[in-house]
RNA sequence: GGGCGCGUAGCUCAGCGGGAGAGCGCUCGCCUCACACGCGAGAGGUCGCUGGUUCGAACCCAGCCGCGCCCACCA
């Protein structure tokens, strides 16, 4: 026994972050099978920015689950994951190094960082891309320590041998692996097709990086001549300077107008091109005229008419997102002046959307073809979820994966998945419902994974896109700009009759799909998968749902026929005190290791394990003030009860045995909550037990402690004292790993969280014992403490009686605290009246003269 | 436009069919031998609004209002 006489907070973090790490307290212990471990799919947080509260709130929620079943007696696979595979840190290596990525160039083996020449200030140097990830790789290091940091500071107990990277190899690998697989099998295709293209970035994106923006624009009133005579078309669009990207008008097949337009040709504005009108459901009467032009292309309905009514396209956009010069009088770009439409397109060529929209709107009105003003409109429109342009439709090479024909079996799976909380699956069915194109896998950026495929080049130096090279499983991972396909040579790279390496990378998604498979080293280490995989649990953000949880979801169908976890728990969102999201450019974030300075990390934990999941949650510091005192009382009523020998006689008091009673219904409600993924509620039903033992348990036995009824009554006190304190820190641990292991030290062997979480077999000896006689002792003394604050006098002035009217059964067991009660609240005596109405009576004693 | 969640004391939230609660904040008091990094007490609310079901509604149902998020083919 070593209690400390001023048991404190300070330097608790760090004693107890040290021994776990030497103790291996947290450490996976791979000998234990499948069902004997509870697998953890942490979230691997973007290695490149800062960690956040919001960061510090989710992870602890994770954290709570970690512990509770490691109590429980499951061996926990925790490991920690760093994303540093994408465009973030792309950026950053760019900045930071000055340099930029060609993928085109040979890694240079020697390469060094530290030596590297910048011959002109402005202008990046171009590094192979080999040599690229490696500044990835260094740079994401740093980040990692610090993250790793926090994160051990704020008691995660995650195995630190347990970690990957997303760009490192494995990952590469796995990512590798899995997409040859689906290629295999038929389910991995290229295809050259529109796709939301942002011409910021030059890459693809895909549907589930795109997001709707609230816009302003307007509606244009177009009137396009008929080729023939018959009056002309109104139609309306807010995107004009498609026109001469516009293939034909279309109508919706009931319109009463669409008999006489249907199989009839227009002609555009400007351009004179002749268009047919054509008729399809997706063309809404009510909006604008009825009458919509169909571009190539201006959104993904313009791609699903065009493809559906076989129009033949005319890309006038390019993929910087300029307009593309005249080519009106070649072959499929047929006008009826072709020299007017190469001037019109020549007052729009090398502009931006947004310029050229202008330009052609002048155009239109010196042509007579604009009908009124513009009408102003707010309206949504598409951006990718980085972007600061809108996304635009441009056709180029992709690599897809087959998503769409899946759409049932992957909205069965999410039926499958039990969501924390459960409404959370909503989004989830939402999302897989409105899927309306494959997974653009290819990105045209250079930190990444790359695909790993070449293409043999024909004479005339084409590559073959229908049948890529692909190496053997064994190779991987590769990189097809450094790695020469089987049966080529170097030499041939790039020239006719030789080959190429496919240039692009991954989305990063499609790694981070794979982290279950990643941790569970997946084909490196089949007996560790077979351990591991699927997961129990993939706690994760909200906002992510659509991304990281369905495409992983996404991947397991697809490879292993399976969940890649049975749950998923969502964490809300951190806001600020003003109850808006916490962001850096709101400037409203807070630095957690300040917050873990002021209150400790206890304290925060127990802020983070307040807050219910899927729930957003405000910060506040209030709450982790709360947590602290909490993690103080914790110690200093520890103290109380390990300062008083234990004599080793039995709990034989019925107030000791009614408050072990209490704490079995505690014990249950807790377990039932930690089940249902409920920590706030575990927490407060502990918590709420614990105040009350501080209060009127510990004041109810205090002097019984010191002897007041003799040693066997005092033995007794003792004995439910030290049951209750062993059961609370066990049931405070996961919330509480610092305070409850401090005291765990104190008088116990090993670490609390290796302890078993409480049963309630532990409490036989309060078997058949009524809660209700510390109950209705604790009312009895909160009324004595009650009249003696409004006399305003001090807790020790004795008070001559307390007359307690109640009913006969309740006396009775309130007789059986009688002696306590009578110490604790300095009560000369106490009377027993039966009465149909509760009341209870307290006279003071005189006040003493002064 | 569709969906989900939320609206309870000044603040943060629990309660989800039969007494309107907790903590913080505020006010008042108390150095009571575990704790002044403490202890005790008090004040404070037509439970968003309107209807309905029920003997009884903060809780169930319907409609509305407000806030947040998710989804949706930008004419």
């Amino acid at each position: 026994m070593n209690v400390p006489d001023k048991p404190s907070l300070d330097g608790l973090e760090a004693r107890w972050g040290e021994w776990w790490e030497a103790a291996g307290t947290y450490r996976f212990d791979r000998t234990k099978t499948r069902g004997e471990i509870f697998a953890i799919d942490t979230p691997p947080p973007t290695a490149s920015g800062s960690l956040h509260v919001g960061h510090v709130m989710s992870y602890t929620h994770t954290d709570l689950m970690a512990r509770y079943k490691r109590m429980r007696g499951l061996e926990v696979f925790y490991p920690m994951g760093w994303d540093d595979n994408g465009l973030p840190t792309e950026r950053r290596v760019q900045n930071y190094f000055g340099v930029r990525c060609d993928p085109s160039l040979p890694s240079d083996p020697d390469f060094d960082a530290s030596t590297l020449e910048r011959p002109d200030d402005k202008q990046p140097v171009a590094i192979a891309r080999g040599n690229f990830i490696e500044l990835c790789e260094r740079l994401t290091t740093e980040d990692e320590k610090a993250y790793e940091s926090l994160f051990r500071l704020l008691g995660l107990s995650v195995d630190w041998a347990q970690t990957y990277t997303t760009i490192g190899e494995v990952s590469r690998r796995a990512s590798q692996r899995a997409f040859l697989r689906l290629l295999d099998r038929g389910l991995a295709y290229n295809a050259e097709a529109p796709t939301m293209w942002d011409v910021d970035f030059r890459s693809a994106v895909a549907q589930a990086e795109i997001e709707d923006r609230e816009q302003d624009g307007h509606y244009h009133r177009i009137v396009f001549d008929r080729d023939g005579g018959e009056g002309p078309i109104e139609i309306e669009t807010s995107r004009p300077e498609l026109l001469p990207a516009c293939v034909a008008l279309v109508v919706h097949p009931d319109d009463p107008r669409a008999a006489s337009l249907v199989g009839t040709t227009a002609l555009t504005p400007l351009f004179r091109v002749p268009v047919p009108v054509v008729a399809h459901e997706l063309a809404d009467p009510d909006k604008g005229t009825g009458v919509a032009m169909i571009c190539t292309f201006g959104d993904v309905t313009d791609v699903t008419w065009w493809r559906e009514l076989g129009l033949p396209a005319r890309v006038v956009i390019r993929r910087d997102g300029t307009l593309a010069p005249g080519r009106f009088g070649e072959p499929g770009w047929e006008s009826r002046d072709a020299e007017a439409a190469n001037t019109a397109m020549a007052e729009l060529s090398g502009k931006g959307a947004k310029q050229a929209r202008r330009r052609i709107v002048e155009l239109l009105v010196e042509s007579g073809a604009l009908l009124g003003e513009p009408e102003a409109i707010r309206h949504a429109v598409k951006f990718y979820e980085k972007g600061d342009r809108p996304l635009e439709v441009i056709s180029s090479r992709q690599w897809f994966i087959k998503t769409l024909e899946f759409k049932e079996r992957l909205l069965a799976r999410g039926r499958e998945m039990r969501w924390h909380p459960v409404f959370m699956g909503a989004r989830y069915t939402s999302w897989v419902e409105g899927l309306n194109q494959d997974w653009a896998l290819s990105r045209q950026r250079y930190f990444g994974v790359p695909f790993p495929v070449w293409y043999a080049l024909d004479a005339e130096g084409e590559p073959d896109y229908t049948a890529p090279i692909v190496p053997s499983e064994a190779a991987l991972p590769i990189d097809p700009q450094e790695d020469v396909p089987p049966d080529y040579t170097a030499a041939q790279r790039g020239v006719p009759g030789g080959f190429m390496g496919d240039p692009d990378v991954m989305d990063t998604w499609a790694t981070s799909s794979l982290t279950p498979q990643i941790a569970a080293r997946w084909e490196d280490d089949p007996d560790l998968f077979t351990r591991l995989f699927p997961m129990d649990l993939r706690p994760q953000a909200h906002e992510i749902i659509r991304t990281w949880l369905f495409y992983t979801v996404l991947k397991a169908e697809l490879e292993h026929g399976s969940l890649p976890f049975t749950d998923a728990a969502i964490s809300g969102f951190v806001l600020d005190p003003d109850r808006k999201k916490m962001s850096k450019s709101k400037g409203n974030v807070v630095v957690p290791t300040e917050v873990f300075e002021r209150h400790s990390a206890d304290a925060v934990r127990y802020w983070a394990g307040s807050a219910r999941l899927g729930v957003d949650a405000a910060f506040d510091e209030q709450q982790m003030k709360v947590g602290r005192r909490l993690a103080i009382k914790i110690l200093n009523a520890s103290k109380f009860v390990l300062a008083m020998d234990a004599t080793g006689g039995g709990v034989t008091e019925p107030v000791d045995l009614a408050m072990l009673a209490t704490l079995r219904g505690v014990v249950l409600e807790a377990t039932a909550a930690f089940e249902d993924y409920e920590h706030a509620k575990a927490l407060d039903v502990v918590e709420r037990f614990f105040w009350g033992f501080t209060d009127d348990y510990l004041e109810l036995v205090k002097q019984r402690t010191y002897g007041a009824r003799g040693p066997e009554a005092a033995a007794s006190a003792i004995g439910a004292l030290r049951q209750a304190l062993d059961i609370v820190l066990r049931l405070f641990a996961p919330v509480l790993p610092y305070v409850t292991e401090e005291v765990w030290s104190w008088w116990r062997e090993g670490s609390v969280h290796r302890s078993a979480w409480p049963a309630t077999d532990e409490l036989v000896s309060s078997d058949g014992a009524d809660p209700e006689v510390y109950e209705i002792a604790a009312a009895v003394l909160g009324a004595v403490r009650k009249e003696k604050a409004l006399a305003k006098v001090s807790l020790k002035v004795p008070v001559l009686r307390v007359i307690a009217r109640d009913t006969a059964e309740r006396l009775a067991k309130l007789r059986l605290a009688d002696a306590d009660l009578r110490a604790a609240g300095s009560i000369e005596a106490v009377v027993y009246e039966e009465a149909a109405d509760a009341s209870i009576d307290v006279e003071l004693a005189p006040a003493e003269p002064v």
